[in-house]
DNA sequence: CTTGAATTTCAACGAGCGTTGAATACTAGT
DNA sequence: ACTAGTATTCAACGCTCGTTGAAATTCAAG
């Protein structure tokens, strides 16, 4: 039982694995069930032992590493507010929590999370399904870092802290879909896949941006 | 003659509008060419007599409308350096070059520019398509505001400046995607279609991130 | 009215799509 | 060794895909 439900996994988290980078690298009607399966080295109808659907293995991909990431980045707010029992943290701060999970899991395992992070920009910018599907997968996470914007700027009105995350939300997930758009545009002088130069510059960015609208006449 | 020209405008033109919407909503891959006939009303092969292939029409339909807002954008931005003979523009009107025209157009005919921007943002964001194409679009106009900003903030390093139009670019693009996901996380306070909102809020926040890196220590 | 080109219709091609059911192989517990 | 359930293979279904060639229509120009 113990063999057999790891062999199980393997095959599930092979498909899985193959399915991330081909929706990352095409979108969901860009690749086929058969195409997955070929990448994961398995038969076409064992993605129907394993899953109900195509859009079923879709949503099995996604919520495998939401889980993971949302978990990591509670967690950062978390140790962020506890080191502040009395202050607000800053706006900086409270930015780092959101970004610093992402950056940490690219550090580790490159490839793996830049599919992810590739779907992800998609589906965000996706007119059909980035509204509902965004929505389903971070809207507890996103309103609990809102909250804390809010404490950190109480100048700040809803509208303003709104807008500002969703800028933030486009710069974000443009920015780790390392799409190459930088490489070009700067003939190589900016490297999409340098996490440093990001790390260095992102939170500075937009933490201006939310003050600027903070403080606004 | 002249009547037979109009008429293949006509037809050419309804092909164009009806796969410029279908692109925006679903995606390259998400639209068959005998829905985007239907939805124009003319036979399937009406298609393959107009354009050489899907992917041509898909080109065709990014050129006509890429053609007209670049044009906008660089008279805007002239006309803001033509205000400055002497010293360099401020940060907010470079930027203001760049996004106006986008929300004049959007002023003036929503539907129509809604579904172009929204292709847009599926494009910026698409990991395959991503980075050649829009460097083949906006490349060379994105280079003319990049030196405007240069002599705005001539402190600013190159990495900083590329980076800073980087973010500026997710930001705007999911921003005018409407995507609603702002609508939903908001609980209906904000509204993506509000184009006042983001008329009032966009260049003060990318501006104050733009400095925030220029002046970094 | 005729001509010849531009435009539109009709029918079809081979290929690939998502999905399924039945048959087979494997493996854990008895 | 037998059994029961899990995992995998094989073959196929009806359908839609992008694309094409040839026939029919429209229409300006002679």
């Amino acid at each position: 039982m113990a063999r057999a439900t790891q062999q199980k996994q393997n095959t599930r988290d092979r498909i899985l694995d193959a399915a991330e980078e081909l929706f990352a690298q095409r979108g969901y009607e860009g690749v086929s069930v058969r195409q997955i399966m070929s990448q994961a080295g398995a038969d076409v109808s064992l993605a129907y032992y394993h899953f109900k659907s195509k859009r079923d293995l879709f949503d099995q991909v996604m919520l495998r590493k939401v889980e993971t990431l949302n978990k990591l980045r509670l967690d950062a707010l978390d140790a962020v507010e506890s080191r502040h029992p009395d202050d607000a943290p800053t706006v900086e701060e409270i930015i780092g929590a959101f970004t610093n999970p992402l950056l940490d899991l690219l550090a580790r395992d490159h490839e793996e999370w830049k599919h992810y992070f590739q779907l992800i920009a998609q589906i965000n910018s996706s007119s059909e399904w980035g509204g509902e599907l965004m929505t389903r997968y971070f809207d507890p996470l996103v309103s609990r870092f809102i909250d804390a914007l809010r404490k950190a700027l109480p100048d700040c009105s809803d509208e303003d802290l709104y807008w500002s995350y969703h800028f933030l939300s486009g710069a974000l997930t443009l920015t780790f879909a390392e799409t190459g758009r930088i490489d070009n545009l700067s003939g190589g002088r900016c490297r999409s896949s340098d996490m440093q130069s990001i790390n260095e510059r992102m939170p500075a960015f937009l933490a201006a941006g939310f003050r600027a609208l903070a403080t606004r006449s």
